[in-house]
DNA sequence: CACTTAAATGAACGGTTGTTCATTTAAGTG
DNA sequence: CACTTAAATGAACAACCGTTCATTTAAGTG
């Protein structure tokens, strides 16, 4: 007794897996239980032996959100390290913006979160404290140390980062939406890079003019 | 017959307005037809007297949401006649944004559409259609006259729509947001002016210098 | 082999859902 | 007044929901 033997062909994996696809494509209520157990060719009650209830599956997925590729945008670095890279740190965190939309398991942790974020308060707060307040704050500490080293012109760093995160985070979305049409997203990609460039150009000091010119005269 | 006598005390709206709270709080799946009825004191079976099913109500909503405050961001002028306005025509955007997450109806509107949004490809057509694309072409074709008028620096317009309208929208969101658990909402309301301000600052051609000075020195 | 036990079955349960409908109520019309 | 008709009632229905459970299956262990 007591030996934990493990004989799971990975149901509880596969029920995970199913339900965030169903969840967030249909919504949480609108999910039945059968819906998830006939997806993996199980009858309903086989779900309750790796899961209390629903509500269960839920919560499990918000453990995995929480910890996902979503909510850590950054490298594990320090901003006293990061801010040093300039320009490339931006561009960088904009292409981690951009491929999260296209990595089907974090696109889907996305729409379950956006989805039930009005209803949950843990997956509000969720959203709030991990993907939001978090990423904002090592960002404006980041852009802190830019202005003190002269890279940037000096203002107020929180609300450059909010300038620089929020459009990001807009066209994450739009192509999570378009993508949900099967619509193009060449253009909404396009304006990932065209953010960074536009960005990066207004905040900078404009001492050595390193690449482009001037876009206008 | 024929004569189209309206006895009605109003239940319609009552219908539509109880609807749309319940909603936009609690979802269209979690809503109940008893729930809708029992919040107007009536029984269930009333409702469908005066509409076909629970979907019709939705929809019923949609309409409205096409027509409501929250697509319409602009005054019914032209652009060749708004960009005279300069920065006050932006900050006048930018506060009609605001406004529209503390008025309760377009508050539940916008929370009902972001939901539903997922789910319902109406609801998404509708989105993007009147409340992205509308604007920002409007928008963009503003900034162009903005441009010739050498007002602002030229760039691309649609770039600079773009860049103006995703940080409100995204504000708007955490307005809303952070009303649902009851928390303040003066910062995140700090930072639609300051948004203004900033995106002026960082576009405007700086000949007369025309208020603030520049933020370093 | 016998024994244990995790996992799957499938029927069954109580509750809730959207919807229907015969009936009643009450307001407008002539 | 009598007549018409929109609106409200409240019980009922069939379908569906999450969950339970006695039972079976099958894999690991000695």
């Amino acid at each position: 007794m007591g030996t934990g033997q493990q004989r799971t062909g990975g149901t509880k994996e596969k029920i995970l897996a199913k339900s965030l696809e169903l969840f967030a494509s249909k919504g949480f209520k609108e999910t039945t239980v059968r819906d998830i157990a006939s997806s993996i060719g199980l009858q309903q009650g086989a779900l309750y032996n790796h899961f209390k209830n629903k509500d269960a599956i839920l919560m499990a997925l918000i453990d995995q959100l929480m910890s996902s590729a979503i909510v850590t945008i950054f490298e594990e670095k320090e901003p006293s390290e990061l801010y040093k890279r300039g320009k490339a740190l931006l561009a960088n965190i904009a292409t981690t913006f951009k491929l999260l939309s296209f990595d089907g398991k974090n696109e889907a942790l996305f729409r379950l979160m956006m989805q039930e974020m009005y209803k949950n308060s843990d997956i509000r707060d969720l959203y709030h404290e991990y993907f939001y307040q978090q990423n904002i704050k090592k960002l404006s500490a980041v852009f802190f140390m830019m202005m003190q080293e002269e890279m940037i012109r000096s203002s107020d760093p929180l609300l450059l980062a909010n300038e620089f995160l929020t459009p990001l985070f807009f066209y994450q979305t739009q192509v999570v939406l378009l993508k949900l049409d099967g619509k193009s997203t060449s253009s909404a990609v396009l304006l990932f890079e065209k953010h960074v460039d536009y960005f990066w150009k207004s905040i900078r000091i404009a001492d050595k003019e390193e690449n482009g010119g001037a876009s206008y005269g």
